[in-house]
RNA sequence: GCGGCUAUGGCGGAAUUGGCAGACGCGGCGGAUUUAGGUUCCGUUGGGAGACCGUGCAGGUUCGAGUCCUGUUAGCCGCACCA
């Protein structure tokens, strides 16, 4: 009898091994396979199963493609600047630097419970100053090339948090760390131009083998679209209006204009009589948060008593202010054409505003319309020279005709806004900008950096949109470094996505201080082909991190500009009933128990047997004593086995094959829960088979032992090294499996009547259609007793037998 | 409102190109071992007494549909006046 199974004292002595010892190594041959989690802030809650499932789903990959024989870069480390940081700080009363530093360490504890195959010689930390000092190279290299530049403009703030955010951040008009409701506040901001990238961020998207749903997320983040600039004179006045149209082809149809109440010309256009009306609807406007201006469907509007000439007709447009206009995209004003726009049709209902149709919907005008046509096809109508041309077609060309009769241009229109980058927080990269009387912003000279974040008392937000930086004046004054002059820091900081977007670079070549990273290294090791992580990065950390890697691109320091070849989201797991784990709903399962009493391999096992990877899973503890017990009995199996040294059957021989065979397939297609589901089943089949044959053979414990490693890897190394190996089974070749050799000779094959199945035969896998059906009509001949009209027969597969009483 | 995903036993979930629905596991039930409980092992487990009925619901295509098509409902996620 073999000795029990301890999983404490394997587990034990195979950490202990392979850290003496490590698997991973570089041989010089080995191709590269650069396996990346989305790196994790540094929680005082420590991990829950959650978190294990992303890291499991990593490390079973990794594992895989080593046994592949890949050289792996497989790193961890921490994203420790920023919000969650620094509001935990702030909440335990202690300096985020202590407080990071010490839930690191607990952190990096659980993880290496995990037992995955990090290579810890790689962590990175973007607090540590030797790795924001690229971050803020980066900030530096961008701002030489105007890519980086101060506004004063509203942007979106965060009154708990007490500091601004990027469009990214903020979630249904609310901070998307804390809930809190976002205001504007009009401040001096550091932006990024990511909108220099918005083409390039679109058009690559087509290269990366990335789940749709992120795809499609970022396109519509995006969100370009084409369409006309159109110019309105203001009637009377010098002034003009330029419009953005995607529907420049319904431009006979355009009966008023709509400028947003924070139009530059909004105030001026309101004539006496309307003066007060117009200044009150803009200072309502004003006070409105994005969250009532968001819920407020009903739509509300303000006369200017000024009008605009339709430039194709000369027809005076009455211009009304309403806030359904948003200031920010476009030009802050639109020609409204409420016969096919359902926001214009609303509007004109409302204010009984003119509605013309210029486009005839089945070749006529509606009669008594009810709702605005919004379709571009049919036939034009009510628009002079372009009566009779088809609306798809003069939507593409119209552009064109108004850019040649000189009113306006075509254009391409983004959703996409700059990056709002700084942040009036503690605990960043500072900014390495000096702000000189003489010169004007001056970046700190490359040899200077790091800039140091200084150590602080006061590191709690002021609110008043200045930086706690702000009031150490020892830091503040400086020279310039350009002319020598009294000068001063600015004193924002970086937002918490700075140091994510790069970090992966930086894994690659960590201790190198001359340079970002080795152009060697990077074309060697670089780009990331497998990443994974949570879904919630979608347009933050995924989009910044692309448009950071296409500028690094282009100033020459890698050679790639994408950084994630493959993208991989996993599920989440929830506690009952599908609710988010959370301290506060107190149902946050921790490993460290389940660690302790199953062992890391069944938790690891359990973890993949939940459910498809990519689909949200309810934790239920009680599962793990499922693949616990299947563990103990493969254990028990293999040893007893190795013991009893019996010969391989042609059963165990095919059994092997076939373990192989699905095994490797489910792997290789994400398919994790059924890949243990696999193991689970084989494992039957070999206990069955074992008790017949007194074990089975060595091959075959080997295999499956070769074939669990990824899953279960302290296990599979002591079984390994139990059947006679001295090295690692990690570098040993994946198992190959023979389609001849996995083959059954005798089949079971339904017959079905009438689609429906009523025997079953069982016959040689070759069989002939001929001989099959015979046997199928010799088995069913009592359900025959009507006229055949139909006979199928798919080989392997299935018999069916059609009949007519 | 628009877009996407999901819907299968008591539960989590399986089912290449349409081809035995419910693999695998949890839970349940019965038995063996045990002084007993737990463990372990064996058997059983969609419903129905049965003909049969069963993959959210209603149709359709097909010899055959969980899978394809049309419509519809519910839940989750994303976007949300982007002109």
């Amino acid at each position: 009898m073999a000795e029990p199974f301890n999983h404490k004292a394997i587990e034990q002595k195979w950490r202990d091994e392979w850290e003496k010892n490590p698997i991973n190594v570089e041989d010089g041959k080995k191709p590269k396979y650069y396996c990346l989690d989305m790196f994790p802030y540094p929680s005082g809650n420590g991990l829950h199963v959650g978190h294990w499932r992303g890291y499991v789903i990593s490390d079973v990959w990794s594992r895989y493609k080593m046994m592949h024989g890949y050289y792996l870069i497989h790193p961890m480390g921490w994203d420790a600047f920023g919000l969650p940081a620094e509001n935990y700080a702030i909440k335990m009363g202690i300096h985020p630097a202590i407080s990071t530093a010490e839930n690191i360490k607990n952190i990096k504890r659980q993880i290496k419970q995990i037992g995955a195959i990090y290579d810890w010689d790689r962590e990175v930390n973007t607090t540590d100053p030797d790795f924001y000092k690229w971050t803020q190279w980066i900030f530096v290299q961008m701002f030489k090339k105007g890519l980086a530049y101060e506004k004063e403009f509203p942007i979106n703030w965060c009154p708990s948090c007490k500091t601004g955010l990027a469009n990214e951040e903020v979630v249904n008009g609310r901070c998307e760390r804390c809930g809190t409701e976002v205001t504007k506040k009009n401040m001096r901001q550091w932006m990024l131009r990511i909108t220099d990238y918005a083409d390039r961020l679109l058009k690559d998207l087509d290269k990366l083998d990335w789940p749709e749903k992120v795809k499609k997320m970022q396109t519509d983040w995006i969100g370009k679209s084409y369409g006309a600039e159109v110019q309105f004179k203001v009637d009377g006045r010098d002034d003009e209006i330029t419009v953005y149209t995607t529907r420049p082809d319904t431009l006979f149809g355009a009966t008023f204009l709509v400028l947003s109440p924070e139009h530059a010309l909004a105030k001026s256009l309101a004539t006496d009589d309307n003066k007060e009306a117009v200044e009150k609807y803009i200072y309502d406007a004003s006070m409105k948060s994005n969250i009532d201006r968001m819920q407020s469907k009903e739509k509300t509007g303000v006369f200017t008593g000024s009008y605009a000439v339709n430039p194709l007709n000369g027809k005076k447009v009455p211009i009304w202010l309403s806030d359904y206009v948003l200031a920010d995209y476009g030009t802050g004003a639109i020609m409204c054409v409420p016969a096919h726009d359902d926001r214009d049709f609303e509007f004109a209902k409302k204010f009984g505003l003119p509605i013309i149709q210029v486009i005839a919907k089945d070749g006529k005008e509606i009669a008594d319309m009810q709702e605005a046509y919004t379709e571009a096809s049919g036939t034009m109508i009510n628009s002079g020279k372009w009566n009779g041309m088809e609306s798809s077609e003069l939507k593409q060309k119209a552009p064109e005709y108004i850019e040649e009769m000189g009113f306006g241009k075509k254009t391409v229109n983004y959703k996409l806004r700059d990056w709002v980058f700084s942040r009036q927080r503690y605990w960043g990269e500072p900014i390495p900008i000096i702000h000189c009387p003489h010169c004007g912003n001056v970046p700190v000279p490359e040899e200077e950096l790091p800039l140091r974040l200084p150590d602080v008392e006061k590191y709690e937000p002021t609110g008043t949109g200045e930086s706690p930086l702000a009031a150490i004046d020892s830091w503040v004054n400086c020279k310039c470094p350009v002319c020598g002059a009294d000068a001063k820091r600015e004193t924002n900081t970086m937002p918490q996505w700075a140091g994510s977007s790069w970090y992966f670079l930086r894994y690659v070549d960590n201790k190198n201080d001359k340079e970002l990273v080795s152009r060697e290294k990077a074309d060697k090791y670089l780009p990331v082909d497998m990443y994974i992580g949570g879904v919630e990065h979608a347009v933050l950390h995924l989009l910044y991190s692309r448009f950071w890697t296409k500028f690094l691109y282009d100033i020459g320091v890698v050679d790639f500009d994408e950084p994630f070849t493959r993208l991989f989201n996993q599920g989440m797991i929830t506690g009952k009933n599908g609710i988010k784990m959370s301290k506060s709903k107190g149902n946050v399962v921790s490993p460290d128990e389940l660690v302790n009493d199953y062992g890391c391999d069944s938790l690891r096992l359990y973890e993949m047997f939940v459910g498809p990877p990519e689909l949200d899973a309810e934790w239920d503890d009680r599962g793990i004593e499922g693949v616990n017990r299947f563990l103990r009995r493969f254990w028990t199996l293999a040893v007893d086995s190795i013991d009893a040294k019996v010969k391989a059957t042609p059963e165990m021989i095919k059994v092997r094959h076939q373990l192989t065979h699905d095994v490797s397939e489910r792997i290789e297609s994400f398919s994790l829960n059924t890949a243990v589901a696999a193991f689970m089943e084989y494992n039957n089949r070999l206990i069955a088979i074992a008790k017949k044959e007194g074990g089975v053979d060595i091959e075959t414990v080997e295999t499956f032992t070769q074939l669990l490693a990824p899953f279960a890897p302290h296990v599979a190394e002591e079984i390994w090294q139990r059947c006679g190996h001295g090295d690692s089974v990690f570098h040993s070749t994946w198992p190959k499996f023979s389609e001849e050799a996995m083959k059954e000779d005798i089949i079971r094959l339904p017959v079905q009547i009438n689609g429906k199945t009523r025997e079953f035969i069982e016959v040689p896998a070759d069989i002939s259609r001929e001989d099959a059906l015979a046997r199928a009509k010799e088995a069913a001949a009592n359900r025959l007793t009507g006229t055949i009209v139909k006979e199928i027969y798919v080989p392997g597969k299935i018999i069916n037998i059609v009949q007519k009483q």
